[in-house]
RNA sequence: GGGCGCUUAGCUCAGCUGGUCUAGAGCGCCUGCCUUACAAGCAGGAGGUCACUGGUUCGAAUCCAGUAGCGCCCACCA
């Protein structure tokens, strides 16, 4: 209800649209305001209203009544009220809301706390409603208003309320007293520390937002209303004003030395502790030996939701207490979810239990799962119910180092062992292939470790490098080596080359697999005269090796696993059972590859199974698969008897519709005046180098392919 | 409401500075193998209009814009 005096203001706001406004039948001007919380109406010390809505300009500063209470509150502006929203005017309550509360302050309002602790209505309250749930206050308030002839009705609206993070409560805000740090002036250096790069962030769009909320600082409440933590240490005195805040508890009060100290009851917010992290575990504040070896430290490894609540402020305490940034980088990880997107959490019980992965797959499998599947800025998706999918490529990996390092000493045996320097004259195609691959490869994973890109780590050393390259081709290939059948020269080399690659691997292996890389390691033998390092944890991380890396020996092998893998793929084509011997004729043998093809004529018999290898061109007109590799050398599976012409003449077809579609491609690229012209010459020529190939081998298949038409 | 991310094979995802990408891996699937390191394995295979539309470029999964869908974070209007 307006006061009388008000009336004519109300008049003239009606006549400008003034929604909130009412009118008895008695003639009695009145407000309607509306709110989901109708019992926090009894705390209410204003309604305002947007300073620029014209509507209302005409009632600010004339006082209602209001209900229930028997107060008399003002009409106030403020730029806070959406004039759009409702009917644009709106109750304030300042005890128990955080935008009331700052309107309030603003607008030199009271502030009435009608709530106790528990959530009852208080002795601030009218007397009816003391003691009364907020629950039970807000229907008796409803009620009371209805009583009166004052309730306007209600509306569905939907809107969300805080609720406990434990318990589900709604939680009510309420006036209180609590400590806050006055943050400008930690922010200060802490943002600038991001803003130099002397802090940096991966993936690094962390960066702007860690820079946002610093530049967007706000004070830091530090008290906790909870039974454990650091208790606040400040000491009120019961008998004057006096505050006592000090290390040691306090026996009697500075000020009028009344003995009548009480400690504040509440404990410091838990990252009140956390933020000292980086130094206090260092001993701190003493000045101690590791203080001093280890701060500020090297990588901050964590997850995104603690980027301000622990990040930001450790790099603050940083500078504050030490005046020294307590890392150089922050790594934020993935959140590792659920199959709906859910974070995994102990409130929702989604959760995986490692202790259960550890059991049925092992401690490398969880960590090898977990950083192949950490790429940089994603989160990990897994299903708690179907622990197998997501685990088993992990021990399938820790399962297969076991089983190549069970080979690797089992062949090494029990002699001593040369340097690679020592066996230099004679390390053969194979030996001179993983060592390139090795140098390549420490050099790629340790660019992709200090990228973070740990799911490239995985992908490049534990599945193409591992089990691609060492454990596929290069045990298999100096299998008869190391049983010394190649001779003692061959067989020296071959172990060399074995402890030298398998020690690097181990160690750049060790932080994806720790467990079964050190099981392992342990029991390598180490080359004459080479220091052991004390533990495979420490041993120093590998350097690639410039001088190993040798692309006549990758491209050669690469020759060779083409040609074997043709094989193979011919042989299965045609069903050719496994121990059916059959004879392989090469032609078209580049000069390039002469040479390796004398030297590992074995390892083609045994890795292809055939049981000859003849080198010649007399293909026309036989019976048999045929087909071109990419450098143009053909290969010829005489298979009288077993092989359908039909099926063989289809094959061909079908690789020679392949190479025209990669030819017309190469080709159309080339007859681009502007590719050709614009395009790196590198580029170009690489093209050139495609088409020319891919014509070579069409050209062969196309004459294979009449050739059998006729048959 | 503000900010950010994602959409590529049946599934989960790689693909960094545009050109070896007519697009890879693991799992799953098909075929053949218990070959004295490994069947949790070996060998061979099938499977993809790179969400859609437009733009930039000699050239786009990749860069830009828009559209659709999915998701996360922060704030929260009585």
């Amino acid at each position: 209800p307006l006061h009388e005096s008000a009336w004519k203001a109300a008049e003239a706001s009606a006549a400008r649209g003034a929604e909130a406004l009412g009118r008895t039948d008695e003639g009695h001007w009145y407000l309607t305001v509306s709110t989901t919380r109708p019992e926090t109406m009894l705390g209410d010390t204003a309604v305002a209203v947007h300073p620029d809505d014209e509507r209302y300009a005409l009632l600010v500063g004339v006082d209602v009544e209001l209900p229930l209470t028997g107060r008399t509150i003002p009409v106030i502006s403020d730029a806070f009220v959406d004039p759009d929203f409702g009917t644009g005017m709106v109750k304030v309550t300042p005890a128990h809301d955080p935008n009331d509360f700052e309107i309030a302050r603003r607008n030199d309002l009271e502030f009435l706390d009608i709530l106790t602790p528990e959530a009852r209505m208080s002795e601030n309250a009218p007397e009816r409603f003391q003691g009364m749930g907020r629950f039970e206050a807000r229907k008796a308030v409803v009620a009371a208003l209805e009583a009166q002839g004052l309730y306007a009705g209600e509306k569905l609206h939907t809107h969300q309320v805080p609720h406990c993070y434990r318990c589900g409560t709604v939680v009510e805000p309420r006036l209180s007293e609590q400590w806050f740090v006055r943050m400008a002036p930690l922010a200060h250096p802490a943002l600038q520390a991001s803003l130099d790069g002397t802090v940096t962030f991966a993936p690094t769009r962390w960066k702007k937002v860690y820079e946002d909320w610093l530049e967007n600082i706000r004070d830091w409440c530090i008290s906790r209303q909870l039974w454990w933590g650091h208790r606040i240490p400040v000491w009120y005195c019961r008998d004057c004003d006096e505050q006592v805040v000090s290390r040691d508890d306090p026996t009697a009060c500075p000020g009028c030395g009344s003995q009548r100290l009480e400690q504040d009851p509440d404990v410091l917010d838990t990252w009140f502790s956390s933020w000292l992290w980086p130094f206090s575990v260092f001993g701190w504040p003493d000045a101690t030996d590791d203080l001093r070896a280890f701060y500020p430290t090297h990588t901050l490894s964590t997850a995104p939701e603690i980027l301000f609540f622990w990040v930001a402020r450790m790099v603050m305490a940083g500078y504050e207490f030490l005046g020294e940034e307590p890392f150089a980088q922050v790594y934020i990880h993935g959140t590792v979810r659920d199959k709906l997107g859910r974070k995994m959490s102990k409130s929702l019980g989604n959760g995986i239990d490692p202790l259960e992965v550890v059991d049925r797959f092992g401690a490398d499998a969880l960590r090898f799962t977990l950083i192949s599947a950490a790429g940089v800025g994603t989160d990990i998706y897994l299903d708690p119910e179907d622990l197998e999918a997501s685990f088993a490529p992990g021990r399938n990996f820790a399962n297969k180092v076991w089983n190549a390092g069970r080979f690797t000493l089992m062949s090494l045996g029990d002699g001593p062992v040369a340097p690679p320097s020592e066996v230099d004259d004679d390390l053969e195609l194979a030996d001179r292939w993983i060592l390139s691959r090795l140098s390549r490869t420490t050099a790629q994973v340790t660019r992709d470790l200090e990228r973070f890109r740990l799911h490239e780590v995985a992908e490049r050393l534990a599945y193409e490098f591992f089990w691609g390259e060492l454990a596929d081709w290069y045990l298999e290939l100096v299998k008869p080596r190391l049983r010394g059948e190649a001779g003692e020269a061959s067989r020296q080399a071959a172990r060399s080359t074995l402890v030298t690659v398998f020690d690097a691997v181990c160690r750049l292996l060790h932080p994806l697999v720790p467990f079964v890389t050190t099981a392992l390691w342990n029991r390598l033998p180490f080359p004459e005269g080479e220091g052991r390092p004390e533990d495979l944890i420490v041993a120093p991380w590998p350097d690639p090796v410039p001088i190993w890396e040798n692309p006549e020996a990758e491209s050669g092998l690469a020759a060779l696993q083409e040609l074997i893998t043709e094989v193979r793929s011919l042989r299965k084509e045609y069903g050719v059972k496994e121990g059916r011997g059959i004879s392989l004729e090469i032609g078209a043998v580049p000069e390039s590859f002469r040479g390796t093809l004398d030297v590992e004529m074995r390892s083609l018999q045994r890795l292809a199974s055939v049981e000859s290898v003849a080198i010649g061109d007399e293909f026309q007109g036989r019976i048999g698969a045929h087909a071109v590799l990419k450098s143009g050398m053909e290969l010829f599976l005489p298979l009288e008897g077993v092989i359908d012409l039909d099926q063989e003449r289809a094959r061909l077809r079908g690789e020679i519709r392949r190479l025209e579609g990669q030819l017309a491609g190469a080709e159309k690229k080339l007859a681009n005046e502007s590719f050709v012209s614009r395009a790196p010459q590198e580029v170009v020529e690489r093209e050139n180098e495609k088409a020319r190939s891919f014509r070579e081998q069409l050209d062969k298949l196309i004459e294979k392919l009449s050739d059998l038409e006729g048959a």
